[in-house]
DNA sequence: AATATTCCCGTTTTT
DNA sequence: CGGGAATATT
């Protein structure tokens, strides 16, 4: 949130910088505004939306797309501010692209009724397909299948595209995995989140008709985000602009951090190409943060090589110091995180403009702990997370199936939950039998098919047929209503009720989802149980940060982008989490990380921490880290270093003889060793567990060993004595 | 068929 | 550590 005051509408140009206004009173044709972080970006984008609907424009020929809802509802709040009014379109490409799918479901050549599979739904559909083409998971990991299925569609390309564009082995088998997935999303009138796009950006690209229509009804079109566009989401926007061109496009090429999902920063750096008749605007000059937040950050970035140069700048103080934590443990780390806060809000901080930023999720329990412990009121970005509960899933699941009977997903997860003698063999009997006659369970179990075969379970498959017949007039109800008649007969209440009595937190979760399911009714009186479905499944975890909530935020680095608060803390700053990695073989674009650490670093206003913890709890043990490289490249006079609880020259007394070196404490990943049997070495990794300390060493005979430190005699050696071990254990 | 137990694996970011 | 799947028990 802005501090300074908004416009009027009569000065909606009173306060703007001089290529601020540039960007404000452009109306037709391309615009490309390139924003650095904090340059009012989105003062620019609502001055303008205003501008076009005060001289050219209706508000209904505006049509502004976002990546995440929040932004979509902040973006549509602060226009209406401008006192536009209210029959803009502002939403995500998601939501867009399923609202022309339902819509245009004819000319699109998908279900009316389509329902929207999630990551788990898919996860099983790529794992029934993998198995289905007589393959093993073992050798076909989903996860991997999926993220590789995901990017093709990104790509915009078809099984066969996909092949052609790699034809090797390994691409045929995905190709008919691939194949498989699209066959069985089909027969379920299952869309996934890459279909959504990828059908629209197809749909468009096919029926000129159909984009005309678009173009006269969105006669004005704004891209935010423009340089994490992925390929079909750029050929929607383009293909939504053809005739008139007036798109304006927003972005930064230093915040694109969307990569490994399939985004394209070349879309961004070719949009003069594309429309060269396209005004540039560039916004350099930064309102949000002090001069010592800008020039770490900046000094930073420029750790980038494939990166255009630009010129941040500010009038703004110097402000204080950027600082780095370094510290034993990341439950210090997370407790020194806690007290400073306290520090911070007894000089007059809100809680509201504190927030704690990670690379994964992970990270965030041992700072909630810490939180807890401190008596700091916290809210987490993890919406997603919510509708992933099974029981949240459970609900969803037959309203699902009520909309779409085929969705065979939410079929089976309902069959037998809560538990009516359905049991796995009879499920089975049921999927075989369908299969075998060609038609879905869904049409087995209700049009009569024969079910004799499955003996005394066909009494309880018929009273499923009668529940699922009794539930379906609930679609004509609004979506909380049709929420409470589905809970309380299917059976669902009374079985987390009586979970209650172990754990209530199923039973609270479904409250809170009819809550949640009313306050959308609320908003959206005219909306269908199949709209409140579309949008519980296109919900985004910063989409759950709400403002002023008298709570510090706590949320990833992505979800993180287009933020900004007074204090900041980013944790974790450590070889592996930031810049992440997976393992020493796979690759991972460390350029990308560097611009996640920088959106990290520009939504500070006032006060940047980063922190780094010597050791960490990863998966159950506790593990050796080695400090970010990227804390080697912030302008080092610059930034305050405090080493808590953490004495580097500390010597062990000789009297300490617990069979650890003297020097383990210097010890870290890389670090050479020499071993009497096997020789010279390289640490890969420390861990302690059970009292122990292993090391995973690479020795230079080749053989990869874990040993545990106190029994065996490894000894320390110095980098200058041996010469050029490194390179040929490659870390 | 339902529940309890163990084991094993993967291990980011997200619409 | 934590979820899911395979396995054991009632």
């Amino acid at each position: 949130m802005r501090s300074r005051a908004e416009a009027t509408s009569e000065d909606l140009f009173a306060d703007l910088s001089k290529p601020q206004r540039e960007a404000v009173v452009h109306t037709d044709g391309p615009l490309l505004i390139l924003a650095g972080p904090g340059s009012g970006k989105t003062r620019v984008v609502t001055r303008r939306a205003a501008h076009l609907a005060r001289t050219v424009a209706r508000p209904s020929d505006i049509l502004a797309i976002t990546f995440t809802n929040k932004a979509a509802r902040e973006m549509r709040e602060r226009i209406e501010a401008l006192g536009v009014g209210e029959d803009m379109t502002v939403c995500t490409f998601h939501a867009l692209c399923a609202k022309l799918l339902r819509q245009y479901h004819d000319r699109a050549g998908v279900p009316r009724n389509f329902t929207i599979f999630d990551r788990e739904d898919r996860r099983k559909l790529i794992k029934q397909a993998i198995e289905e083409c007589d393959l093993s998971t073992d050798n076909w990991s989903p996860s991997s299948v999926d993220h590789e299925i995901s990017l093709a569609k990104n790509d915009m390309l078809t099984p066969q595209a996909y092949q052609e564009w790699a034809p090797t082995w390994r691409e045929e088998e995905i190709r008919r995995i691939y194949e498989k997935y699209e066959k069985l999303l089909a027969k379920m009138g299952g869309l996934d989140f890459d279909d959504l796009l990828m059908r629209t950006a197809v749909l468009l690209e096919r029926d000129q008709e159909l984009c005309d229509e678009l173009e006269d009804r969105y006669r004005y079109v704004l891209i935010d985000e423009y340089q994490d566009t992925n390929a079909a989401q750029y050929k929607i926007a383009r293909r939504l602009t053809e005739k008139r061109r007036n798109i304006c496009a927003t972005g930064d090429p230093d915040q694109s951090i969307y990569g490994w999902r399939g985004a394209n920063i070349e879309n961004i750096l070719r949009f003069e190409h594309d429309y060269p008749s396209a005004k540039v605007v560039r916004l350099e000059q930064n309102y949000r943060s002090t001069r010592r937040v800008l020039s770490a950050a900046d000094a930073l970035i420029a750790g980038n090589v494939s990166r255009k140069e630009k010129a941040l700048w500010t009038d703004n103080d110097d402000g204080v110091s950027v600082r780095v934590f370094e510290l034993e443990t990341a439950k210090a780390e997370a407790e020194t995180i806690a007290h400073d806060i306290t520090r911070q809000v007894q000089s007059g901080v809100s809680l509201n403009e504190i927030a704690v930023f990670y690379r994964v999720n992970s990270l965030s329990r041992v700072i909630e702990e810490a939180l807890l412990r401190e008596g700091i009121a916290y809210q987490i970005a993890r919406g997603v997370e919510f509708y992933n509960r099974k029981e949240i899933k459970d609900v969803l699941a037959y309203l699902r199936v009520l909309v779409n009977p085929a969705d065979e997903v939410s079929l089976l997860r309902v069959i037998n939950t809560p538990p009516r003698g359905i049991g796995a063999t009879t499920v089975q009997r049921l999927t075989e039998q369908a299969k075998a006659a060609g038609q879905s369970i869904y049409d087995l179990i209700t049009s009569g098919g024969d079910l004799s075969k499955l003996g005394r379970s066909a009494g309880r498959v018929d009273e499923f047929r009668e529940l699922l017949a009794r539930l379906a007039p609930a679609l004509e109800r609004s979506a909380p209503d049709a929420l409470k008649f589905v809970i309380s007969h299917s059976g669902l209440q009374a079985h987390y009720a009586q979970a209650a009595e172990t754990d209530d937190a199923p039973a609270r979760n479904i409250d809170e989802l009819v809550m949640a399911a009313a306050e959308y009714h609320a908003d959206h009186p005219d909306a269908t149980v199949l709209d409140w479905l579309e949008h519980t499944a296109l919900v985004s975890d910063v989409d759950s940060v709400r403002n002023g909530t008298g709570a510090i935020t706590l949320m990833t680095l992505h979800a993180a982008k287009g933020l900004e608060f007074a204090v900041v803390y980013i944790v974790g700053l450590e070889r592996g989490i930031l810049p992440f990695r997976r393992t020493e073989e796979v690759y991972s674009d460390e350029e990308e990380e560097r611009r996640l650490l920088f959106v990290g670093m520009t939504r500070a206003k006032a006060h940047l921490t980063l922190s780094h913890a010597r050791y960490r709890m990863l998966r159950g043990s506790s593990e050796r880290t080695t400090r970010s490289p990227f804390l080697d490249e912030l302008p080092q006079d610059q930034i305050e270093w405090s080493q808590v609880g953490i004495s580097p020259a500390r010597r062990r007394p000789a009297s300490d003889s617990d069979g650890l070196p003297d020097d383990i404490e210097e010890w870290t990943i890389g670090t050479l060793v020499e071993h009497p049997v096997y020789g010279l070495g390289q640490v890969m990794s420390i861990h302690r567990s059970a009292g122990l300390t292993y090391v995973s060493v690479q020795f230079k005979n080749g053989s990869r060993r874990s040993l545990v430190l106190e029994f065996v005699p490894l000894r320390r050696v110095d980098f200058d004595d041996v010469g050029d071990v490194h390179g040929s254990v490659g870390i």
